[in-house]
DNA sequence: CCTATGTTGTTGTGCTCTCAACTACTAGGG
DNA sequence: CCCTAGTAGTTGAGAGCACAACAACATAGG
């Protein structure tokens, strides 16, 4: 019990000044894109990725990795933006376990109409606060933390290469 | 449209790395202290204000303020504590509209054996895999962007002073 | 071919959260 | 005193999520 790893009082400091701050950015950013889009952010991701994807289309499984989701909340998710008609499931010809997500022209429509409300929310929430030189430190910092939770959905940063001096 | 203010490559990169880095946090915290403390952080996090009130005692709304939750969530889940025996409710003599808050036995006896999981869990996923200097740097990013989104929650930095030149 | 094991995806249950509506009270001004 | 605003807190309905159980199929080894 007292022989845990406790926090130092900056450590202590810095947890509560990020979780709140996580928060406060995450409720704003769901709340703008619920009453200006009407879906949530975890769905606004599922678009996004289906949007980059060739074809519109992504198995599954792929599509639960890419959007941080587990495959039983990806599941919930596409059964409700079908219901939406932003996307369509079509079965897997390869793999017959397998099923397709694919965004539908109104899903586009929907994505590129939350767009331009959801990105200016981002940049005044989160990149708007920040001084110079702190967008490289925070990558860094989230890509370290997110490869030491998730290895998996880490972006291997150019492995065995490191960037030039400068 | 065009002219939103689109992210550039560095700023699309650290969103995308914040987001995902901040959902695996969370998800582990979350899952870590329900499946050994038997509760989410956000309960969590009503407790621990409540442990550092004086007599264990909030008002409702400021133990929202300080939880970082709207009323009606803090009430949903006041009743869900109360159920379990770590908080009761106290109405509030000073004012007719009013409630308190209270902390039980049962429920420090629940944080004390939660903390120390809890506390090795943000060690392992966030401070240890930060590099020297790292934490400051956080630290002011975070107050920076709850300062911009949620002013009323923001731990005001000594308004007036500022730290010396070192 | 047949079986064992792992993977893919879905579903149901229960919990938490949001939102809006509501009650009850306080505070301030005529 | 009365009336109007504003504040404190609760509630109910509906949405999203975690978890565990499940069905269907793939894969590898004999």
């Amino acid at each position: 019990m007292s022989d845990a790893r406790w926090l130092d009082e900056e450590e202590q400091a810095t947890w509560r000044a990020f979780l709140a701050a996580s928060r406060a950015l995450f409720e704003e950013l769901d709340r703008q894109l619920q009453r200006d889009a009407g879906m949530p952010l975890a769905y606004y991701e599922v678009l996004v990725r289906l949007s980059e994807a060739p074809d519109w289309r992504l198995r599954m499984h792929e599509l639960a990795r890419l959007a941080g989701a587990s495959r039983s909340r990806l599941s919930h998710a596409v059964t409700r933006l079908a219901e939406q008609g932003w996307v369509a499931r079509r079965d897997c010809p390869e793999d017959g376990r397998g099923a397709y997500a694919v965004l539908t022209e109104d899903g586009f429509a929907a994505l590129r109409t939350a767009a331009p409300g959801h990105v200016e929310s981002v940049r005044s929430l989160l990149f708007d606060p920040l001084e110079d030189g702190d967008v490289a430190v925070l990558r860094r910092i989230a890509e370290a933390v997110l490869a030491a939770a998730r290895p998996d959905l880490a972006p291997l940063r150019q492995p065995g290469r490191e960037p030039p001096i400068a």
